[in-house]
DNA sequence: AATGAATGAGCATTCATTCAT
DNA sequence: AATGAATGAATGCTCATTCAT
């Protein structure tokens, strides 16, 4: 891969250059493997400018996290919009989410396979999945009130879990076969998700009503 | 943490100590963070048997992985077992695997937090995930044939990956309550999974047989 | 610490204001801890303007050295004045060399603490305390040609050297007693200098002639 | 200078090894331009062992340090025997610190001009040179009491300072001339400490009694 | 005149791995 | 069989110095 910049470009830019490639890197080799000269060297810039303008490595990591996640955040929310049945909310956050995904390969890695657990980020890889846990326990809690079921977040939590990790093993389906449509494997669990494995296993199909 | 080994042993059983202690370090420091000087310490031994009986730093983390994964793989099949109807079947194999990750932590973390697109060692973590995939693949082949829904593994595969998923997720919330049963945590999921979220939404429950 | 400048000022200004940030930090943290970056902060500029002023971090050390040195020199050569006495003048320049001590604490560590046996600076250390040691050895000649006594600088410069060496100590002691009055530090080595341990400790003392 | 070492030595020796290429290195260079690569290769061994025997270049300073002024100490204490005459006690004292200096110039040198005021090793100087102001202030008021004089450490303390800076003073003066015979500057020194300018201005001369 | 942007080069520290005993 | 001794090779980080504007 080679650099993508130019000389004396102003910090702003600079910086995100420079967390672009810090993505790249940290995404695809880990935060131990990644060297600050892999990421320098990408960044097309010496490594002197990387610790100058975004700190040590744990910093530099940190601000990638909380980019990422953030982005991915809001490509949910937005994609949520302003829907108003339950399911279709649900689809839409999918949809986004998936998206998301497809289009941010090495943000997806960083988030998901490289913050997991790793300390000194498992604090901050838990509050960002956090939001995410409670904008699908929203979207669920709403659905329960709207269908006149149990409520109580208690027997909503370790459901909003099964369904993210459901959600994120598939983005890992899905970002090994970049042929895949991610609005098709969104479908597919929603389907899962809405009509469970007993009505899927007798042929049920759930559908967007537009 | 304190050595647990004695001296003068059999080599089989060295090993069998070694690998242990290597789980516990990869499983809670990661391949990078964990030196090879802190396995030998835990394993109380010195440096130099850990390579003539296991090979790099490499090889032992590959022997712990296979060592693991083999493990959990049995302990799903075996909790699995022979019983005939489908729900069944996977109840059965919620409750192995649960039990599984909250017997043995450090194997675990290994699995499913340290090894997770780690290269170089990622073939042999996605070889032994497919053997996983495979397993509730099967069940789920078995339960469309008998209920004689549309067939294909095309159709099955994702759906198995986020099945999947769920599982992992669940597993992660679960080893972070230490209070919870496994047994109650697989009864969750059983019911989010089977009935979808529709029917759950509406107050409708799923309850094994026995 | 703030900066202390305000812009638009003469060159030759600007560089004083240089030379003291400099002299500040050098004698705080010494040549190789004290950064260019620190003392253009605290100069209040940016530091391509200390090169083009007063050149590399070697160019600014000896400059801070040499004008910290001179303003010593003066300071002592000022205050032994023109009395003739040779142990009033001796008197009176001690108590300019603790005055400067205790006034300009910063010149005094760069001096003593900072220059000392550093290269690559160590041949201007040595011409400056020469130049101080000459002056003392100057007082002491007097002194002797007037007292009749056994003349010739050999055995002059080794106890000039013990005279200077027990002024530099006590100016350290001074430096760590900031309730103490110089004029009174300079009179307990006047004292120690003049009579001698033998007649100290039997209780003689030495008084200015005032 | 050639590495004075061979291969496959016991740790106590190699870190003896350690230290004295290290005392040399500190002792010409300072502690910041002093490099680990320097003094690894002066000790004739690769730098891992040197963090491994002796941990930071921190820790190597210090141990350094502490050990070279222990010595200082024993020569001096080793020195003033058992004497009784307190101008006798002193005498020897200075002997055996002008040897100590001639002897062991890089040890010397590393306490005197790259320790002094060198944070974070401040406080270590200052207790080990305390120590040495302890002795010599012990020696003073055993001599003050003998010849009946005025007591009171308040007294003491700042003469002991002048007469342990006029020393030091001298062992620099000392270690530039190498053809000077420590015994000849320590009668040097005695002569102007004991009798005071005044006396020795006008050819007064104390002498050992032996 | 003045500075933000940029870097070459060096240094402390660590670690997987091997050798001699 | 077992280990203390030893190292080559990285890697994170800093700093004096310069250039383009």
């Amino acid at each position: 891969m080679r650099p993508v910049t130019s000389k004396r470009v102003p910090r702003a830019v600079r910086e995100q250059q420079m967390l672009d490639a810090a993505v790249s890197v940290f995404g695809r080799q880990g935060f131990h493997a990644a060297s600050m000269d892999d990421i320098a060297e990408l960044a097309g810039i010496s490594k002197p400018m990387v610790y100058a303008y975004l700190g040590t490595k744990e910093d530099l990591f940190r601000a990638c996290l909380h980019r990422e996640a953030t982005r991915m955040v809001e490509a949910v929310v937005g994609a949520v919009g302003s829907s108003t049945r339950p399911d279709e909310q649900l689809w839409n956050g999918l949809r986004g989410f998936f998206s998301f995904v497809g289009e941010r390969r090495d943000g997806w890695n960083m988030i998901y396979r490289q913050s997991r657990g790793l300390e000194p980020f498992a604090s901050e890889w838990a509050e960002m999945r956090g939001r995410m846990i409670d904008i699908v326990s929203g979207l669920l809690a709403r659905a329960v009130e709207s269908a006149g079921g149990p409520s109580g977040p208690e027997h909503l939590e370790p459901v909003t879990y099964a369904l993210v990790g459901a959600a994120e093993s598939m983005a890992d389906w899905l970002a090994d076969r970049p042929g895949e449509d991610p609005g098709r494997t969104a479908a597919r669990l929603m389907n899962f998700i809405w009509l469970g494995a007993e009505d899927l296993l007798h042929g049920a199909v759930w559908r967007p009503s537009s």
